[in-house]
DNA sequence: CCACGGCATTCAAATTTGATATAGCGCATC
DNA sequence: GATGCGCTATATCAAATTTGAATGCCGTGG
């Protein structure tokens, strides 16, 4: 299962009981009952989410039809594919990512708590990636025929809608740059800090550790190498000892090291919106 | 100034006389008079671009304060900057970029007319990336003071900023997948021929050829290579007779061979919105 | 005429990959 | 409770890709 960035490494996507329709199923009968009423989102508290009128609340509150429950590895939301859905993250992990003809796998970021997914096949004729969940997660279902309704009656949610697409944007881009120019070593390290640096936004940090679900072949995926020298470079990293990471936990021990390693400007961050 | 990804390659952000003030100066003087009216704009009957209702005509042409002129080279949106303005590209090309510390640079996208630019910086606090004019340009500039008039009376017309920005993101995506998981030659492929359907799109085409205006480092910059490599490559895709290209004029000569090469399934596409 | 920017080419050195092998762990099954 | 299987992590090594430095060529514009 060495193929470095194939798909038949971790070919989650093959099992039948873990297609959307089986994940749907077990979460679908009791319909309305237990989705969790926005007013007490767990986020929604949290210092770095931008704070709801009590309007905008009442609306994303009747937006929200639907709390969707999936398991590990399944593939909900799927390239060429025109999504009836958009999701929030409510719990748990997943990444987006784009698959070559032959099985390359390219992974081009991942969703956390409080992060939008599904805007592009909402918005547009198809999507353009994929989607797998990492963890279980729970999502919070928006329909996108209701998508109009939100542009029209609420300019603050449609304004943050674009907010928010535009800072997915600002991720990638910054990938892109890790990708285009910057060395493996800087690459990981600027990859993990910035995971963590999103953990810790939605309060799933504890001191300086994350416990970060993803495998080395997820990291190759993410980072444009090869599983063999993802490897490496996470050896090389551990022996600064800079960070350390046992089984999945993951522990930033001197963050400025980090970041210089990284080659970044911690920028400091404001109230971002979450729908 | 063989520095691969340097910006010591193309200072040309140093020269003084390029810089934004001056730029501005010079278009600045006859105000409004000069003004391409919207409802002539040589753009919109484009068949890739969605029609607007006149009321959103007339919105937009109101909403467009200035038209802006810069040189090749100007770099007239800067990073760590919040702008002051939207821009419509109405003539010329320009390039999206980032720089490290030390120089390196990664090109983003490159943008032609149609595209919109400076949207992360009329949105969020300020700008994560530069943008320099590759040609003389032409720009419609409009007010970040407005963008929220826009979202409240024109749902429409904010629908369609979030359509181009998830555009843009897809965009990126495509890029990231390039430079992750595609060897050069394919990289290399696949950028000619999205770059040439853009351009096709928006009538920069005759035939199989456009003109375009960047060097080979500025490809290097875009495909995370060296200036040598880059070279190899291209004379590698020379050789294979799929495409032409002498001085700046790139033509196509077996567009399905170049597509088989950039793994490219050529999805297709739907009237884009434009503003 | 000369300087300079862009393109082409060479070569040794560094980075990165693919193939392959081994070991540990968790889990389902017998 | 032992066994086997799949997944993950680690390691090694030869081969391929990619880089950096250097050099020459050519056309354009002061």
């Amino acid at each position: 299962m060495e193929h470095c960035g194939r798909l038949f490494c971790t070919p989650l996507t093959d099992r039948p009981s873990n297609q959307i329709g089986a994940a749907m199923d077990s979460s679908r009968l009791p319909a309305n009952a237990r989705l969790l009423p926005c007013e007490l989102c767990p986020l929604r508290p949290r210092p770095a989410l931008r704070e709801f009128s009590p309007e905008e609340l009442a609306f994303v509150k009747s937006f929200k039809v639907d709390e969707l429950r999936v398991a590990a590895g399944t593939n909900f939301l799927r390239e060429r594919t025109q999504s009836e859905h958009l999701y929030t993250v409510l719990s748990g992990w997943a990444f987006r990512y784009k698959l070559l003809d032959d099985g390359r796998r390219q992974i081009l970021n991942y969703a956390i708590p409080a992060d939008m997914l599904g805007l592009q096949g909402a918005i547009m004729k198809e999507m353009e990636h994929s989607v797998d969940a990492l963890t279980p997660m729970a999502l919070c279902v928006f329909p996108r025929t209701r998508l109009w309704d939100l542009y029209s009656r609420f300019p603050s949610l449609a304004f943050d809608i674009t907010w928010l697409a535009a800072r997915e944007e600002q991720h990638i881009d910054e990938n892109l740059l890790s990708l285009g120019r910057r060395s493996a070593l800087e690459r990981l390290a600027y990859l993990l800090l910035h995971l963590f640096a999103r953990a810790e936004e939605v309060g799933l940090t504890q001191n300086r550790s994350v416990q970060f679900p993803f495998t080395q072949q997820h990291l190759a995926d993410s980072l444009g190498m090869s599983l063999v020298h993802t490897n490496r470079t996470v050896q090389r990293l551990l022996a600064t000892k800079i960070v350390r990471w046992n089984n999945r936990v993951f522990e930033v021990v001197d963050r400025d090291e980090l970041a210089v390693l990284a080659g970044d400007e911690a920028q400091p961050r404001v109230p971002r919106p979450f729908i």
